[in-house]
RNA sequence: GCGGAAGUAGCUCAUUUGGUAGAGCGAUAGCCUUCCAAGCUAUAGGUGGCCGGUUCGAGCCCGGUCUUCCGCUCCA
């Protein structure tokens, strides 16, 4: 298990150096939700800024928006949330296994059916639609003891009360008590994107193919959450919804599951790292998704999703809100006339930021050894992120705190932190403070010494390589810059 | 929800039949001035997860509780 040992001493090397704490820690912690601290803040809004970049800047036909976690409370009717993911469970005491009230009844009547009692399963159905259709949950709870339905693996019929397992979390709007209405806050930002469709496309006249990209927060109660920031309540998504003429979904589900590869690549996942994994089972949204895949240190798992939607989404909304969301296609067909009216169907690419972040760090992270040149060991932990998306790019060192050189040294940071994230640094020996920046993935190192009282020259220090130049101080702001973009 | 493990300083851990907590690392301040951690001095930091019981006395024994971690269950 020497995989599960180094992913703890990551998550306990990113509580030490400020990256991720636990939730509510000094409470004792809140469970499956954490906390960026002051280095893994900045760390994944590096990376948000990446894709941000990547999706509104360098694609031309892509813009962004910031919709709200509250949303008007149809919208999750629309989307199918409120109906496929509110489902009344009961566990079995003895095997301790959960299933599903519904399908629990039904396989029973379906036994039943085989054994020739079709009336006792239909009457069995029949209680149990009624009996959902006004959520009685201690009804469905007789129901199953009246009929003596056993569990299969304990075959006893000792059940715990029916009790509803509830994706969304829910709150109040409205300050008055009695007045207020329940709203939940969004466990997917993408109905963000389609409740906003009309007014994107009309106010940025956008024409179809077209995206619009979002970051944000979602949130899930999961039933068990685990593996540090890879499965939290509380979570940062990154999505952007591509509407496309019907009939084009999988071109374009094609040329996203390319580009988005490409994209993590860039980031400097190696490749061998990543791989596609295609879904069988599809949502009731989907005609096609897969997930790319990260081989995280606990295994392969889901990194990001592309997802052909269909015109699910822009139709339900339409049906619901009652307002007309179709698109009038100017461009010209086979047969020479223009495509018309449609409603646009999507391709989704949604990946989360907190896994995203979580990737970046367990491969980052490494424990290096090597031999001194008077034959003793030596050793450093060394977070190896990108130089572009690492939380300080730059630490500015004065060799020794006197003489001048902290002066000169702060003159420095003066002119760098204009540009870019730096850290100043005067306490304890140079090699010390070389390793805490190592920890903490600081790419470049600049060590200001008596020779740069002489020449005006400083040693740059180079994270990967621990090598070091000399170069003029002058240079060094645009040569960190070069490095960084 | 079930089963297992754990909870003592920021971190890693001691305190071996119950006798009012200690080390290393880290941190802070100073000394030294040295280009790759572990030189010297000093200082700070713990109501031993929480509540209760047994006892003259509990970090240690007993009960409860909370939280975290691991496995199972669930994951559109």
């Amino acid at each position: 298990m020497a995989e599960t040992n180094i992913f703890s001493t990551l998550i306990a090397h990113c509580k030490e150096y400020g990256f991720v704490f636990q939730s509510s820690e000094i409470y004792d912690g809140l469970s499956a939700v954490y906390d960026y601290g002051q280095y893994g803040s900045q760390l994944k809004k590096n990376i948000r800024d990446e894709w941000w970049k990547s999706m509104t800047q360098l694609n031309e036909n892509i813009v962004g928006i910031d919709a709200a976690i509250f949303m008007h409370p149809t919208t999750w009717k629309a989307s199918g949330h409120i109906d496929n993911f509110c489902d009344p469970m009961i566990d079995n005491k003895d095997s301790n296994k959960r299933y599903r009230v519904d399908h629990l009844i039904e396989t029973f009547a379906e036994e039943q059916e085989a054994l020739g009692n079709k009336d006792l399963a239909a009457e069995v159905i029949q209680s149990m639609e009624k009996l959902l259709m006004v959520n009685d949950y201690p009804g469905l709870k007789k129901l199953i003891e009246d009929n003596k339905i056993k569990c299969a693996i304990s075959k006893t019929c000792n059940w715990t009360d029916v009790r509803e397992f509830n994706l969304m979390f829910s709150t109040q709007i409205g300050s008055v008590a009695e007045e207020s209405e329940t709203i939940y806050l969004r466990p997917e930002t993408a109905q963000g994107i389609f409740v906003n469709y009309l007014n994107v496309q009309k106010t940025g006249r956008m024409k179809i193919p077209f995206g619009i990209a979002q970051t944000g927060k979602a949130f899930r109660n999961e039933i068990v959450a685990r593996q540090f920031i890879f499965r939290m309540r509380e979570f940062e998504q990154m999505e952007m919804q591509f509407f496309i003429r019907p009939g084009t979904q999988m071109q374009w589900f094609e040329y996203w599951k390319e580009e988005r590869r490409k994209w993590h690549v860039s980031l400097g996942i190696p490749n061998d790292k990543l791989r596609y994994h295609n879904h069988v089972k599809l949502a009731h949204y989907a005609d096609a998704a897969l997930d790319i895949e990260f081989e995280f240190p606990f295994g392969w798992k889901e990194l990001e999703g592309i997802h052909s939607r269909t015109d699910f989404d822009l139709k339900q909304h339409q049906l619901y809100s009652k307002k007309k969301i179709q698109y009038f296609d100017n461009d010209i067909n086979e047969d020479g006339r223009p495509y018309g009216n449609y409603i646009p169907y999507v391709v989704e690419t949604s990946v989360g930021l907190d896994r995203l972040v979580l990737t970046i760090l367990s491969l980052a992270y490494e424990e290096e050894k090597w031999n001194k040149e008077d034959g003793t060991e030596d050793s450093r932990v060394v977070m190896r992120l990108p130089p572009k998306i690492a939380p300080i790019k730059l630490a500015i060192l004065p060799l020794i705190k006197k003489d001048g050189l902290p002066e000169i040294a702060k003159d420095l940071m003066n002119e760098c932190k204009q540009s870019f994230h730096c850290f100043y640094e005067e306490k304890d020996a140079i090699g010390k403070r070389y390793r805490r920046m190592d920890a903490i993935g600081t790419p470049f190192c600049v060590t200001i010494d008596h020779q740069t009282k002489e020449d005006n020259t400083v040693t740059i220090r180079y994270r990967d390589s621990m090598a070091q130049e000399r170069m003029p101080i002058e240079e060094v702001r645009k040569i960190v810059e070069e490095k960084i973009n």
